[in-house]
DNA sequence: CTTCTTTATCGTAATATTGCAATAAGACAA
DNA sequence: TTGTCTTATTGCAATATTACGATAAAGAAG
């Protein structure tokens, strides 16, 4: 079918899951990185150190602002784009469960 | 086109990509949750907890053994899924960066 | 105004993912 | 052996994703 069973599962599930499939793309991951070391947040920045088509490159940071982990700010002639804390705070709190269970020794 | 250009970005960034994509599906993170619980950990009680086809969660236990973050353990009749610690180590550790990053003021 | 620069969107092609019924494969019991 | 239980695989249809060229949209510069 290839459509994904939203409804069946909780909010947390789908927003968890919605996160992890925003990074689940190396070009993705290749600009959070970017952004990340803080170089320069300009969008045409960003394009010139990806190994993608500026079209392209645009699509995964609509992806990646659609799922809330940056947002882009206008800045006259181009887009400012950078880091959404909040989203990244939330993101690591729902992870953060998953992560301490490793801690713990497991069944088998 | 549909083909991701994997030679295009480091192995980390690939690594990376390929462990957040594994998570990102509501049933996987059910999954994840649930042996997270450590409720059970036999195969088919993860069908039952799922609301999903026995093909289906399957198929998403095998993404999810693929990918490391979880392996099978063959018990005579049925198998026992559980979480690898070490994947998750890892996981754990190539987000660190970002989360830490975080920490900080933005840019924008 | 016109032109340039920058970013977003559209259209399209190729490939990937999701979901399930049906079936296969394996272990165990009798 | 046969039958049952459990999990994996196959085959298929529907939808999603990835990528890029072409083009649109909007502000800056002249």
């Amino acid at each position: 079918m290839g459509l994904t069973k939203t409804d069946n599962f909780t909010t947390e599930q789908n927003e968890l899951a919605a996160l992890a499939k925003a990074l689940g793309h190396p070009a993705r991951v290749a600009i959070i990185e970017y952004l990340s070391s803080q170089a320069d947040c300009v969008c045409g920045s960003i394009v010139d150190a990806l190994p993608l088509a500026q079209a392209t490159v645009s699509q995964h940071l609509k992806e990646l602002k659609n799922a809330g982990l940056i947002q882009g700010n206008i800045e006259g002639n181009s887009v400012c784009y950078c880091l959404n804390p909040e989203k990244w705070k939330k993101f690591k709190l729902m992870l953060e469960p998953i992560f301490t269970h490793i801690e713990q020794p497991v069944c088998c």
